[in-house]
DNA sequence: CTGAATTTTCAATAATTATTGAAAATTCAG
DNA sequence: CTGAATTTTCAATAATTATTGAAAATTCAG
């Protein structure tokens, strides 16, 4: 397999991975190409290396510098916008963790903290259950989101080697 | 608001964070009503209370039963098959994170292996910092999948905490 | 300014994924 | 065994999500 074709099939995998986690292929696929790339890259070069839609070229990359995984490279002389990836990986990835936990699961973590005050006064047991299973979930749920915190807003590398050595 | 709205309310918002997360709605709703309910369920019930139909019902409980985070409950003297939820959220939580895992990263990992057995011979400068790339995402997936196992194979509580005091 | 180059938007459409519900398969009480 | 109760399957359909591509908006060299 030359380097080209490894360079696809990376992007395929990536894309694939996305998808199964609700991140959209076309917008893996894009961070993937310029993962790879050996160069900058412009909408008309993405567009034409994964064959998809000016739109959807468009809206993968702003979507990508919103997350703040993929950044606006200057060309001198040149009118058009170039991109290039985030390469640490460290930094690309702890950014989505705290991306997405903070748009999908801090909101989460709010109902549940609505719905405990709800029924903190019902006094039924069927209440009383639900009140302890909802607590139960919303103070894991508060644990693992202050940990991610913590883990993304510190320095990276010998963090996780401190883990893994109390762990393991 | 009552007992059953709140309950609800919970379940919603359970199915909308699933689907957020690559998890199928009606399995995540159904895990919900399960966690929430104060008996066990039949599929009838559960077809009523979430107005799905039978066929989905069915394939969201067979689902949940494989993940290990639900379970069937004989009830003497009734046909029909119950369940339940694992109500214990760190045992729920880890069976999902490690099936997810293995189901999703672990291939992408032997993906990366591959490419990176393709390219090492590549002397090219391109080549080179194709498999750099390649190599470090590698890495850094293999060490996330091992914490994982580590952390759903040993036991519960006292490691988060061991964990929560390392780092902050 | 002007207008060509470039980017962005968004309604229409395509592709994917979820759901239905009836038919087939299975189970089990009698 | 028998057949009613129950579960499972799966083709058809609905719902959702992704993508297109042309039009509108914006940018900027001259």
């Amino acid at each position: 397999m030359d380097l080209q074709a490894s360079k696809q099939k990376f992007i395929d995998t990536w894309g694939a991975l996305g998808s199964e986690w609700g991140i959209n292929k076309s917008v893996a696929q894009v961070q993937a190409l310029l993962l790879v790339s050996d160069n900058p890259l412009s909408t008309d070069e993405i567009m034409e290396m994964l064959t998809i839609s000016r739109g959807n070229a468009n809206m993968s990359l702003r979507q990508l510098l919103d997350y703040g995984i993929i950044y606006k490279k200057v060309i001198a002389g040149d009118r058009k916008e170039y991109f290039v990836a985030e390469k640490d990986i460290w930094k690309w990835a702890l950014k989505i963790v705290l991306m997405r936990k903070q748009k999908e699961i801090d909101p989460v973590i709010n109902v549940l903290r609505e719905l405990e005050a709800d029924t903190k006064k019902d006094k039924s047991r069927e209440g009383k259950e639900f009140y302890k299973t909802i607590s139960e979930i919303q103070q894991f749920s508060q644990q693992l989101s202050l940990l991610a915190d913590k883990v993304c807003n510190s320095n990276r590398g010998e963090l996780l080697l401190k883990l893994l050595k109390v762990i393991m």
